[in-house]
DNA sequence: AACAAGACCTGCATGC
DNA sequence: TGCATGCAGGTCTTGT
């Protein structure tokens, strides 16, 4: 998403900004479409799942799509569709309409010189791809943790930017199972999970992110990792090279679902 | 302090 | 056909 916006509108002014309600998540700040008409956009990157479009006042919007949103760049649109709650119009080129049927996405103003202190990223973990993120570092976050390590990986606090399906699917590549308390997660294990969390985001990333229901990239294309999936919703179906009968389970845990291997994931 | 459960929303699939 | 139920890429708040 931050890759196909940055591509889309990177550099260019923001013309018009139609909000279409007061607010998702949280209310928009005040005068939020005023804030950023006129804007040139200077850069677009990302922290998390937050997606932060930065302006050439030296102010940034922060941006989550929360479960059901999306950011989808196209030509000028004469009608919005339900559930556009947000379309920015630029200068010389393509518009942005930000769609969430769910309204759990959200988005806010920051001056980037407090972005590091905001409320939504402050205390965020480190990011799984960057090279300081390595064994060591995540064993210490675990230590001492008695929740599941699945609930664990979930909290953005120990390892940012990680959902329900990512989570799952690293724990299988791992091998090590999602009902394990996380304080138990040893050197050994740590090393696994490690590159098995920066192998799934790679490939996903690669494949253009994964599309359930909602998610498109910011062309609109559909992602295709949900092809690739090992276990993420395929309940009583064999995981990859598992010949042992069963298949995948699905269990609860923290009120959502993990589908994982027992075979496979100890 | 750490953890689980509930709340926020709409849409869709399933079963009666 | 209509209606009720359960579930969905997240995270914030509340209660134990």
């Amino acid at each position: 998403m931050c890759r196909g916006l940055r591509a889309a509108i990177g550099g260019r002014v923001i013309a018009r900004v139609h909000q279409r309600r007061s607010g998702l998540r949280q209310p928009f700040p005040r005068g939020f479409a005023k804030r950023l008409t006129g804007r040139r956009v200077e850069a677009i990157d990302r922290r998390g799942k937050y997606l932060l479009i930065r302006l050439d006042d030296g102010v940034v919007l922060i941006v989550h799509l929360g479960m059901s949103g999306r950011m989808v760049v196209g030509a000028r649109r004469n009608r919005f569709d339900t559930h556009d709650h947000v379309v920015f119009e630029t200068a010389d080129g393509p518009d942005v309409v930000f769609n969430d049927p769910r309204r759990f996405g959200l988005m806010d103003l920051v001056a980037a010189d407090r972005l590091d202190r905001h409320k939504l990223l402050r205390g965020m973990g480190p990011e799984p791809l960057d090279t300081a993120f390595t064994p060591a570092v995540l064993g210490a976050a675990l230590a001492g943790r008695k929740t599941a390590i699945k609930a664990a990986l979930l909290d953005q606090r120990i390892v940012a930017g990680l959902g329900n399906i990512y989570v799952c699917e690293a724990l299988f590549r791992a091998g090590i199972s999602p009902r394990r308390r996380a304080g138990t997660v040893g050197p050994a294990q740590a090393a696994r999970l490690v590159p098995a969390i920066k192998g799934v985001l790679a490939d996903a990333i690669a494949a253009g992110g994964s599309s359930l229901k909602d998610y498109v990239q910011a062309d609109g294309e559909l992602g295709y990792f949900q092809h690739h999936f090992a276990v993420y919703d395929r309940e009583g179906k064999p995981c990859p090279g598992c010949r042992c009968g069963g298949g995948v389970k699905r269990i609860v845990q923290g009120g959502r679902s993990t589908f994982f291997c027992p075979n496979r994931q100890r």
